[in-house]
DNA sequence: CCTAAAATATACCGATTGGTATTTTAAATA
DNA sequence: TATTTAAAATACCAATCGGTATATTTTAGG
């Protein structure tokens, strides 16, 4: 049986669990900011950026964020995961390890068309960005292209073993391979804003992964 | 015979051409705060960092450059500059296409080590942070990767006539390719502190370029 | 429905931003 | 050497920056 106390105890956590309001807020403006600090980086978004987006007041920003630096960081966070999400559910309709590589070849694509991301890749917008300048921010983009990096070694070193791919495959050298071309054709791609050179830096990925068989 | 107005012509004509007062510290001040743009960004950088980093007042700095946005077209100019010059001289000493192309993947990694440019690469630094944001600053990195592409695209082309490079070989996506896996390489290796990622990368790049051939 | 607490808005703060008008200093010409 | 011109320094400007203290509103619990 299920006394008073226990029963608000559950209510209260029901109610956090469906988000209490300023968690909502709390996300709500991380989602409103996140393509804002994506395009006009963080030293371009202000606050008055971050008001104007969300139609809240810096006092309520500021009731759930103890500064700038936590909004960015929560943007970034958001970000990112938002791109680990969609890579995952893509990558798991694949089965060979050829065809989850190339799941990010061919989803970074709507980076270039703002369908997935305002302002291209996150990644390389704060690694630019923070890498001389923000050691907080550096250390999350750092520590995501790590993960980027282990996950894409995993996938070879299974194609390896499985017998997929060549022996003499290198893992660490095709996961940091395909990160730097796929950056480097969001880079190009997105600044000539043709759409073509990101089709051919990719056919270019994708003729060095089919070597790796 | 050379009369009075000549001599004073060819005076004042000789004197501008060593460089007017104005000029000198005009380019003083594009070296001594390219670094910097390179380093914080356009946004990141203020009049106060240009001061400190000329010793001079901003009476002075406005009165050899209209405002903060000249200042940094000016220093992304140099940037790109000083780096055009240190790879025509390398490329120089190269007889191979092959050799040619490859004086970028060894000249680049002096951009880790803050040898060549403080901050990184002039071109991956203002192209993500400029894209979406200064028009101005997007079409000059434009110019210079375009430029970039043509450059490394008529290497291949030299090499296929000579029959150095196979004839099925792609010279636009052989440049494309070059230039994303080298910035995305920068970006990598700069972000991770670690050489051994970009050499990694380099080995890749090559090896795409010996099977050219 | 009333009260306590949480969340948001208002009003303000000093510091810094990019930029300018004016004065002072340095350089060049007559 | 005197005078004109060019360059640089000083002093100032409104606007915006990130941030805070306080007042008001909204929400939840008894």
């Amino acid at each position: 049986m299920i006394n008073n106390y226990t029963d608000r105890y559950i209510f209260v956590l029901l109610n956090h669990l469906v988000m209490t309001k300023a968690e909502k807020t709390r996300q709500f403006i991380v989602e409103q900011t996140a393509p804002i600090f994506n395009t006009k980086g963080y030293a371009g978004t202000s606050l008055n950026d971050i008001t104007e987006a969300t139609g809240l007041t810096k006092g309520s920003v500021y009731g759930n964020f103890a500064n700038k630096d936590e909004v960015a960081l929560a943007a970034f966070d958001y970000n990112a995961e938002k791109m680990a999400t969609a890579i995952n559910k893509a990558m798991a309709e694949q089965a060979t390890m050829a065809g989850k590589l190339l799941v990010y070849a061919d989803l970074y694509r709507a980076l270039l068309t703002n369908t997935l991301h305002q302002g291209g890749c996150p990644l390389l917008n704060t690694a630019t960005e923070a890498d001389d300048t923000h050691p907080e921010l550096r250390k999350r983009v750092l520590g995501a292209i790590l993960n980027w990096k282990k996950h894409l070694s995993a996938l070879v070193i299974k194609g390896v073993e499985s017998a997929e791919f060549n022996q003499k495959v290198n893992p660490e050298q095709v996961a940091l391979t395909m990160i730097a071309m796929i950056e480097g054709a969001i880079m190009v791609s997105r600044l000539t804003e043709n759409e073509s050179h990101w089709d051919l830096i990719m056919d270019s990925l994708k003729k060095n992964i089919k070597q790796l068989s």
